[in-house]
DNA sequence: CGCCTCATTGACTAATCTCAAATGGAGTGG
DNA sequence: CCACTCCATTTGAGATTAGTCAATGAGGCG
């Protein structure tokens, strides 16, 4: 079949989650592996990228999960989107000058620096894989869209069950999850910090849900008791983060 | 001073608003005006982009007011944006193949079509320009971050206030707006979904706001009797709108 | 063991929604 | 000009949802 050589490159989560999107050649392949010089690691409380920050530095997360947030007057913070491996971070601060969230680790974390420098290259010399990134980053926004109308019109319940479906669709690109399941980093006050809801209320709602038999969250494990129920329960439609590729390039 | 030609030529929302980014020479802003070619008419309940469309078409408001939401199976809907004279609508759906919301007038418009061949030829010949026109589309994203924070952080009255706060933000730029208020066409059904509440609430709301002497709106105006009172109640910081420009380009 | 943090539960409170009805313009046809 | 309708706004009352405060467990770790 394919050179092991290139098996071995295809085993980043970026070159996997990209390949879900299109074919990467071999020379695309290489390219990927290329972002993933640099390496960097993180432990849990540093700061990944902070509000305000100048400098003009991009992730890819290589290993670990993190969270970008923003924090508010009154000391309340909310989440705005979680990073899994073989996503990035800070695209746009590499683009635009101050950053105007933090992001920080919730495990520790293995990530690969990517300077403007190293994306263009990219962009210039492999144009599939430029496309591809386009891709991740538009889907990104699409997610951020999606997470608005669940603050805005969705229940605690739908929220959380919502929230789920979207973060195994998300790992299972990735390699990381199943139609069973997946392993989640997550604490309760952090879904709760994305959700909108209050720790105590996350607590109640994951309750419900497992009584219900839909979905069950406990030490660190997400399983799906009745996977059919809860898309139901969420009315959880993928058409976001399926939509079409770039045309540019 | 300047050639009075010129000054004719800056007088589009999208030449004003960008005006304020970076100073436009008067070749980049012929390729503004050149934008506007295609100049087409929108009543209110057509649609200018619907859930699934596959053309490439994005536009620019030349005058009238829209919003961008998505409909939730139970018939609720979410308002992500509006879009205000001088903002571009659909950029991302140029660049991607299918759009994941609708954007509708909420007043009889005027908008210019602009097609990808358009935004391609601006961006090789005019980078001054191109570099505005990202750093535009890299400000809307961060409002929708600042409304997703909004609807998972913020009370019911801060909201209200923030929202109509940075609105106003928004339309200084394009000259719609100054620090006593603005006209508004939205309805209280409206501003509901795009705050996450129901339109009773909004309008409890607006009498509090009204009450405590910091903002009125009614028939259609907004006037700020208390402005810096109501940045104070809104936690209102407006350095998501003014973050620096893209370094690329 | 003692000290964390996180998860869990109960009782009470506050915010927001829903339902229902009244009000008030703006436009329309007679 | 008037009667009528349509739609947005306004207000009240009661129901629901989610938050707050407080206490208790349960597991990990020096």
């Amino acid at each position: 079949m394919t050179d092991p050589a290139i098996l071995t490159l295809q085993d980043s989560p970026l070159a996997r989650k990209l390949s879900a999107f299109v074919r990467l050649a071999p020379a695309d392949l290489l390219a990927v592996s290329d972002l993933h010089r640099r390496r960097r690691k993180f432990a849990v409380g540093s700061e990944m990228i902070y509000q305000g920050q100048t400098d003009q530095v991009a992730f890819v997360l290589a290993s670990g999960w993190a969270c970008s947030y923003k924090i508010l007057p009154g000391g309340t913070r909310q989440i705005v989107d979680f990073q899994l491996p073989g996503d990035f971070l800070g695209l746009r601060s590499v683009l635009f000058r101050t950053s105007d969230h933090n992001v920080e680790p919730i495990t520790p974390v293995q990530a690969s620096e990517v300077t403007q420098r190293d994306l263009l290259s990219v962009f210039a010399s492999t144009p599939r894989l430029a496309a591809a990134v386009l891709w991740a980053a538009s889907r990104d926004e699409a997610m951020v869209v999606e997470h608005l109308v669940d603050l805005g019109r969705r229940s605690a319940a739908e929220r959380m069950a919502h929230f789920l479906l979207e973060l195994n669709a998300r790992l299972r690109l990735v390699g990381m999850a199943d139609r069973k399941g997946f392993a989640c980093p997550l604490s309760q006050y952090l879904l709760a910090d994305a959700l909108g809801l209050s720790a105590v209320h996350v607590n109640r709602v994951l309750r419900e849900l497992r009584e219900e038999g839909l979905v069950t969250f406990q030490k660190g494990q997400v399983t799906f008791d009745d996977y059919d129920g809860l898309v139901e329960a969420a009315s959880f439609d993928r058409a976001y983060l399926d939509h079409d590729g770039p045309l540019l390039i």
